[in-house]
DNA sequence: TTATAAACATTCATGAATGTATGTAAATAA
DNA sequence: TTATTTACATACATTCATGAATGTTTATAA
């Protein structure tokens, strides 16, 4: 049993990330030998090193299939010029995010390992940039947004449109973080979209 | 040169602590090898081992070194009577603790190694646990003041502590997530104060 | 004063993970 | 049809970290 057809070669590249990010998510990173991801793939490590160089290559790719989906999902509601109120924008991007968090078990899966099961030295630094860039973006797109807000006077006054972005960049990071690092304490999940409501609500204009 | 006194041995225990805590955040937790520590504080092994069982044992003392006094700090802004707006008391506990973080590279390399250069499986899926439980205690603490701030009237009209509490919590903790992460990145560390200011206005009582 | 134990250093055996080299059967191109 | 790759499996050499065992010196208690 070699020399699969290419088809089926894709395939077994696929398992191999699949089989990467069960043994990642249980395991570690660093703990995770090439060896426990083959067997959990079903294959033997000649498998793992003809479609991966090694250990960290096989952990970006594992990390693009699903990092950049993400991505264009949320940008999709964020830069969205369909509503009326840019900061339903906001609010539709970010409970966007975390529904498919809840919905997505690999989607969650992934990021609890780069959250909490990863160490970020050596060939790994150049991740945490990686991570780093798309938080980064998310800031300048809802400070840009918070900004039209302003302009249509949906924006509640004396609320500084640079100053609501960055509130809002740190409560969604903190809120990703605490909802993956401790997950089962006090069923946060449940409150996830109230929290969110809430927030929003905060920078709205005040019912009268 | 063995066998030296109390006080001696008591000192070199501290050097290897404060030797991993070095290598912890060079190398990150698991590539970081007794042999090294043991290096880094100019001792071998054998004193390692003397003072610790394993690697786990002496991660948990170089974390606890640290995190109590920090935590005992920030409480005492917490539940301190003095201020007249419990929001004050909020503000200056945070304040307080991003303060400590910034001043004291010791907190900070002990947080960058436990937010970023360990992974929470085997052993140390306690930590975690330790970790979070701080966090939990947190959101107790500031939701008891926001009521108290609700019931003095000086929490702005049409915010729920509870909710008030939340948010702050999660602003918190990506805060600091987002500071230790990428934390050349736009040199968020002087907008930290700002933020915390920010933040807590949006709670207070409008300016007339 | 001496026996004991503290505070390490040194040595050793073991296992585990990695990377590479080589083997091999089937797909595919010619 | 045959030659050549492809897509792996298998085997091997090397390095490295760990834990335990043992050695060594000196503080300290009796």
């Amino acid at each position: 049993m070699v020399r699969k057809t290419k088809e089926e070669a894709e395939q077994t590249r696929k398992e191999i990330i699949h089989a990467a990010r069960r043994v990642f998510h249980e395991c570690g990173v660093s703990r995770s030998t090439l060896e426990k991801i083959a067997k959990a793939a079903g294959v033997t490590r000649g498998a793992v090193y003809w479609h991966f160089q090694d250990k960290a290559e096989l952990f970006f790719a594992m990390r693009e299939d699903v990092f950049a989906p993400l991505v264009e999902r949320t940008d999709a509601y964020l830069l969205s010029e369909c509503f009326d109120n840019p900061l339903d924008a906001i609010e539709a991007s970010i409970s966007e995010f975390f529904r498919v968090l809840e919905d997505s078990s690999v989607v969650r899966e992934v990021f609890e390992i780069m959250i909490s099961r990863c160490e970020y030295v050596g060939e790994f630094t150049s991740v945490e940039e990686e991570i780093g860039r798309p938080a980064q973006d998310f800031l300048a797109k809802i400070e840009r947004v918070y900004r039209q807000a302003a302009e249509r006077g949906t924006l509640r006054p004396g609320i500084d449109p640079l100053d609501a972005a960055r509130d809002t960049w740190a409560f969604t990071s903190g809120l990703l973080h605490l909802l993956l690092s401790c997950q089962r304490a006090s069923d946060l999940s449940q409150k996830v979209s109230a929290m969110i409501r809430v927030h929003m609500a905060m920078r709205r204009i005040a019912p009268a």
